[in-house]
DNA sequence: AGCTTATTCAGATAAGATGG
DNA sequence: CCATCTTATCTGAATAAGCT
């Protein structure tokens, strides 16, 4: 059991976007998301001294985002993420989701009207991905800067359950009792988010696996669960706004000779 | 001591995995 | 096709050990 700890940040927002892909696609794909889904956690249990431990969701978005480079979804996509063609064709694009989302920050007292900060909050989410590739990626795509507040502070929760499970488990602890000394020390485990639910002790995965707001749902429980434990909450993962893929031309344009 | 061979260790390099 | 991290493999220097 975790003691209470003082804790960085004031809010977390667990951020879990879907995006397009084709089969067989790899990583320099021009992936464009096509949902955005972010729960808000924030502590419950502050005590005087700013001490926590408790976390709770105190409000979600979610929204699907109608892609616009390739607005129609491939089965495949469509297969990994239950996300549906009407689902996109109906949504807004990212420019104007992100508007709402910002609209969503304003309302929660997380950001001004200008942008600015009103508290300390900190994106996670599953691997760098998402903030790192997608959203840049993304920005690009639609012809917008990648927004201040988005590119901050960003967590990468996999890798924090991996630092715990390495610091904790009895293998990990005995493993560093038998080599002490001179030995490759800590490799840092990381798994899928079914493992790292059964690896904090939690019940297994709700949902369905690849939806966005269902995998968002249980990285927050990862997270809620750290804090109940008492591990500190902070970023790990640095993004590059103006990070460019071999595909990305002038002024936004994807370059149409890597996809026919 | 002088030489050769083995062992250890650290740093460099190569290879593999990676989410939607 | 990118970039990053992790693991495995290689390499070379330093050290230790064995031998005459």
């Amino acid at each position: 059991m975790g003691k209470r700890l003082k804790q960085v940040y004031d809010a977390f927002l667990v951020l879990d976007v879907e995006a397009t892909c084709v089969e067989g696609s790899d990583f320099a794909y021009p992936n464009e998301i096509i949902e955005w889904p972010v729960c808000l956690l924030r502590w419950k249990d502050a005590n005087v001294k700013g001490k926590t431990r408790e976390l709770e969701i105190v409000a979600e978005f979610r929204s699907f985002v109608r892609p616009t480079w390739r607005p129609q979804l491939s089965e495949f996509c469509q297969a990994l993420t239950g996300i549906t063609q009407e689902q996109v064709d109906s949504a807004s694009t990212f420019p104007e989701v992100l508007q709402d989302f910002r609209k969503f920050l304003e309302e929660h007292e997380l950001l001004d009207e200008a942008g600015h900060r009103l508290a300390r909050f900190c994106f996670c989410s599953d691997g760098p991905y998402d903030i790192r590739d997608f959203v840049v990626k993304q920005c690009f795509i639609s012809k917008i800067p990648v927004p201040a507040w988005l590119s901050g502070d960003v967590m990468d929760v996999r890798r924090v359950v991996g630092e715990w499970h390495d610091a904790n488990t009895a293998a990990a602890v005995e493993r560093r009792q038998v080599n002490v000394g001179a030995f490759p020390l800590p490799r840092r485990m990381t798994f899928p988010i079914p493992r790292q639910l059964h690896a904090l002790g939690l019940e297994p995965f709700v949902g369905r696996q690849h939806s966005g707001i269902d995998d968002t749902r249980n990285i927050c429980r990862l997270v809620i669960e750290l804090a109940r434990r008492g591990w500190r909450l902070e970023p790990n993962t640095a993004i590059n706004p103006n990070r460019r893929w071999p595909w990305m031309g002038k002024r936004g344009k994807v370059l149409e000779e890597y996809y026919s």
